[in-house]
DNA sequence: TTAAAAAGGTTAAGCGTTTAACAGAGAGAG
DNA sequence: CTCTCTCTGTTAAACGCTTAACCTTTTTAA
């Protein structure tokens, strides 16, 4: 198929180590002028590009970077985790490297990333994405698995990850910094719409929570909190469901927009108001916050900024894979029209 | 490093060849049972994974699909695009595919597109997004340097490609199907907000535009139509603007669900109400679309069902690339409530 | 005039896997 | 007792590229 060097260096007439060294370093003295230009022709002409795997395999470099996402669940439709993957893409592109994504069919994070790891040597190093889902066992293991890769890599909001692993997180206070907005605005009677009830990641979020309410002195009222999939329709569901036999609350706390605009939905469609009747604060700073009506009060977790941040640790630790560092990112909260004072 | 075939081998005792045999058919009887266990033992001990580089150098078959689109702006952030990613990454995973994102710095998507094919050798084959925004000489420049990989490749979504490539589209009079249903319900001022004017997608759709304006007899106003760039802002800004000089108008037609949800904000902002004063149509049938107040008519391309396909193709040419398929995909109108008679 | 340096290459080994071809030892068939 | 299988391997080349080391010939400097 594609023509080689050595099909070149025939056609030009030279040994393909010539071609070789051009072609890596337009600028080299070790080919004439005369014999640059040959190549260049021949090249052209043969429709040569250059085989990463096998110049990988040479250099023991790729500019490749795997990406490891935890799930077999269908990638690039998560708001959440293709705003990560943006960060990450553009900080990697924009030195050059190429994105590889791996293919699993095993269901328990474990063995997933396990697999995806199984055909993965070659890559400069990995990112691992936090799913949101993962016990803590299986993230450790997961960890294993990368360390035993012998390549650096980055967690990107992976909970609870040993210091001595690159990492970048959102900071959990995070969580629960719309709670306290709202608990800040007089609200006492709060329903908290949180993401999966297993996984390491909510586990923390509900210690916080608890512990928040705890020193407002608000009695934990368990019917109070919500667990879902980020999906829109399970949300509208139990937060209407929620609704129909409970209406003392006055705010709902989301751990994404998404879910905050379809307890919007849920809400209006008892016909209460928001923010009049309940205050609704999302989380993430989305574009489904922006163009919710009212418009959403939420969390910007500078989300894309993690990925972007994740990926540069990584190309750091590629330079100088003794040092490692964590990054903790810190989110704002984004003041608008869905929470009223109580 | 990681372990290569050679350290199994010395470990066991054995040759590099029959480990790498057995590794890549473990009911192989030419290795006996004792020596298998060994080799597990010793690969499990080792950390050993398959170096997918020099695997594919060895085989001339990679298994990693090379994703092509043809700009440089961040990845992951266009919901179009991402629900295309969606679906080819599904179908290529389920056949144990990987997925390969190539940097690119041009910004012409001519350049773009070579700069990105430049070290690709060794994917098994490609697939070309259309970026909506491409001239119809970097299209064909596009197709000419993938062919000259001498891969196969299919394109998604990518206009005007000639039959003998692989490739799915989505139907063009989709574009106007919206605008047809709000013709039938009566309307006849409608401002079209179209996607960014150069490029040939938008110059079929201005087509369409024309004729089936013509067709019902109502006369072009140039003044109806905007073009954006499928951003929120930029949308919500140039549909405020045109409301503040002009309120004659009775319906919206919009090129995206996000485009469609900025109209509809816009809209409010200026006490108008949806659909009772301007009805407003969508298309994509995105999330932004059900979220919506009131939920946006809109229509459904069926886009991650057309990127599975276009993988689906993609691989049927790979084990007979004599073949060659087009698929089109057809939209369907969606009803919701942001569409009334007229 | 001579030594050193520059110019313009080449050779050959190596990266980690795969695979066609080969081969010795034992078992079973005739 | 020989022939042919079957088992259980091994060898060596190949994939396409890179790179350290080497080698001429020509140019330059002193």
């Amino acid at each position: 198929m594609g023509a080689s060097l050595k099909e070149i260096a025939e056609r030009v007439g030279i040994s393909a180590a010539s071609v070789s060294i051009y072609l890596n370093n337009p600028d080299t003295n070790r080919v004439s002028a005369g014999t640059k230009d040959k190549i260049d022709k021949a090249a052209e002409e043969l429709n040569y590009r250059r085989n990463l795997f096998a110049s990988s395999l040479s250099r023991h470099v790729s500019k490749v970077i795997g990406i490891i996402i935890p799930t077999n669940i269908p990638l690039f439709q998560n708001v959440y985790t293709n705003m990560l993957l943006s960060g990450v893409q553009k900080c990697l592109a924009g030195e050059g490297y190429s994105l590889l994504f791996f293919p699993s069919s095993a269901s328990t994070s474990k063995e997933n990333v396990r697999e995806q790891l199984r055909h993965s040597a070659g890559c400069d190093g990995y990112i691992l994405f936090s799913t949101g889902f993962c016990p803590m066992d299986h993230i450790l293991l997961n960890i294993r698995e990368l360390q035993d890769t012998g390549k650096p890599f980055a967690t990107l909001n992976v909970p609870k990850v040993p210091e001595t692993i690159n990492q970048v997180i959102i900071d959990d206070l995070e969580s629960v910094r719309g709670l306290e907005f709202l608990l800040n605005a007089g609200h006492k009677k709060i329903l908290m719409v949180l993401g999966r009830q297993h996984g390491e990641h909510m586990q923390l979020i509900l210690s916080k929570y608890r512990l928040m309410l705890k020193e407002w002195g608000i009695p934990l009222d368990n019917d109070l909190v919500i667990f879902g999939n980020y999906s829109h329709e399970d949300t509208y569901l139990k937060v209407s469901r929620f609704l129909t036999s409970r209406r003392d609350i006055t705010a709902i706390c989301c751990m994404s927009d998404l879910m905050a605009s379809s307890a919007l939905a849920a809400v209006k469609s008892t016909g209460m108001t928001v923010p009049g009747d309940i205050s609704i604060i999302g989380r993430n700073n989305s574009l489904y916050a922006v163009l919710a009506d009212p418009p959403l009060t939420t969390i910007d977790l500078s989300i894309s900024e993690a990925g972007f941040k994740a990926a540069q640790l990584l190309l750091d630790s590629l330079e100088n894979p003794s040092i490692s560092r964590n990054i903790i990112l810190n989110g704002k909260l984004i003041e608008r029209s869905s929470v009223n004072e109580n």
